[in-house]
DNA sequence: CTTTTTGCAAATCTTTTGCACTCTA
DNA sequence: TAGAGTGCAAAAGATTTGCAAAAAG
């Protein structure tokens, strides 16, 4: 409920994280795919591939990627969480909103314009999302 | 669903709107606060100033604003929508994850990248979402 | 053996819907 | 009146949680 960070938080010593069946199971679904799905994709297709999991632990271990900041997470437009591995630069998502086909957009201009309107206003610890939507051609 | 819009969408023909005084209501609620908030916590609002009005009437209004473009609508980091009233000009808001206090900022040249990246990839319909989060001077 | 993980089902929570009933124009 | 709008309670969905059993170190 305070994972408001965008950036990488790693190290905290908190508990020793145990690689499982299960962990590596989502770990590879999730890089099987692309683009961003949602927890229950994730599940239904560790479910059709013959592995057994509980979606309570794909949710479960979806949150401990996340907030390790290990793979993306940002919300459709409404609310669903979706995920994905995520690449180490810092960028945005241009997503078609009919098949979900996702590119990764990079915005110097935009960080910048961030910083400068954050700090103008006297904000500090800036952390920004940015998602664009649109009709991919093949869609249309 | 297909409620993606994020610019106004004013004008089509539909079915009239009554003015009625659950909606008096829902705007006077709006009105009365100065950031965002759920539909929830609007819903309160109005119960607790004697206003009876469903919750499901406060959803349904909300909903029929946001999507007439008279209202914000945005997502909490945990997919909660949230609703403000807003001014007439396209922005973007400028959070602040201690006190929740709001500024509203404009961006041309956000606005302008965002065509530009998806027109680029060959998106049409784009709408896009921007929210920028952080500590404001009195909260640190 | 101790601690972390799971699975499952039950519980939450937000938002949507079905429907009979009440208003507005 | 006819069509729009409302209240409620039930239905959906997405996530989360409690707890006893299973796995990891």
């Amino acid at each position: 409920m305070t994972s408001t960070d965008h950036g990488h938080t790693h190290g905290e010593p908190g508990a020793p994280v145990r690689p499982t069946r299960q962990r590596r199971a989502v770990a590879e679904a999730l890089a099987s795919f692309e683009d961003f799905r949602s927890a229950q994709e994730i599940h239904a297709r560790l479910t059709e591939r013959g592995e057994k999991v509980g979606l309570a632990t794909v949710y479960r271990t979806l949150q401990l990627l996340s907030d390790g900041g290990e793979i993306d997470m940002l919300r459709t437009e409404d609310g669903e969480a979706i995920y994905r591995r995520c690449s180490a630069t810092h960028h945005h998502h241009l997503v078609c909103r009919a098949c979900g086909a996702t590119v990764e957009v990079e915005g110097p201009a935009v960080e910048r314009w961030t910083k400068a309107i954050a700090a103008e206003h006297g904000y500090a610890e800036i952390a920004h999302t940015l998602e664009v939507f649109g009709t991919c051609s093949s869609c249309r």
